[in-house]
DNA sequence: CTTGAGTCTGTAGCCCCTACAGACGGTATC
DNA sequence: GATACCGTCTGTAGGGGCTACAGACTCAAG
């Protein structure tokens, strides 16, 4: 929030995002190109929140086009609440389908270490499982 | 398991693999490169085999070079087991840590599309959460 | 003889960075 | 003033794990 120019350094530290990033995100247009000191890049407090939305969109774990979308929308008027929702409803479905799929390998693979520790098996049970399973399970 | 010699797109058809992904397995060496048939590859039983184990693998989550190393345990004695277990092992301590990941992106995307949907807030929430939150939350 | 499906090689693209190489800028020290 | 050192610059290549072409071929059926 300080107004004051800082350099991408500065920038990098304040909003956890590594240099080679910030100007990767400059590159395919994610953060606008900022005014040069010189030949340095100089950014301000703008720069800063904006970074740190993008940053923590990412960590929420939307695709960089859904960032660009939510900064989109993020400028705009209240009106485009419902259409952020949506955004965010959308992949929150597909955080849980993934944790869905996790779980599911979770499962499999606790149960085979377990068999491996009680050692029941002749031969390694989890290797076991990997051939012997056709198409089902997993 | 039958030991009649099939073309690479029955073997994409037996064990779901993608045609351009069995090609690429054994490029980087994962598959044997089978003999040929004048030109056209030629599989047996064994292939279908080791690629429906390596398809497991994966679906487990298990990197390829994690699934290389599970392949070369797997020839090897029953004496590997413990070596196959500890892999396991690592890769679900690794599975339950994204699982950790996710559930936080869950809980604070979940969050957010409700307060968007109370409508209390003047502005919109998740983007509220998105600007607000200094490197704390997520 | 021609059509169509299958296969072949090779290369380029996807996502999201990360890691260099090699040159320059600006400041602190001697 | 020279040196050392850090920060920054551009540009390019690599990673993982595929996927998607283009353009050539083989082979069986009609």
């Amino acid at each position: 929030m300080a107004d004051t120019a800082i350099q991408i350094g500065e920038l990098s530290r304040r909003t956890g995002c590594n240099i080679e990033t910030i100007r990767y995100y400059e590159r395919i247009g994610l953060m606008p190109a900022p005014p040069r000191r010189g030949r340095y890049r100089s950014y301000g407090g703008a720069d800063v929140d904006r970074l740190g939305f993008v940053r923590r969109a990412r960590e929420l774990g939307f695709t960089l086009d859904e960032v660009r979308a939510l900064l989109g929308l993020a400028s705009g008027g209240d009106a485009t609440c419902a259409e952020v929702r949506d955004l965010a409803a959308v992949h929150l479905k597909d955080v849980r389908a993934r944790i869905a799929d996790l779980r599911r390998m979770e499962r499999v693979l606790a149960d085979a270490v377990r068999a491996c520790d009680a050692g029941q098996d002749p031969g390694c049970p989890l290797i076991h499982t990997l051939y012997a399973d056709q198409d089902r399970g997993v």
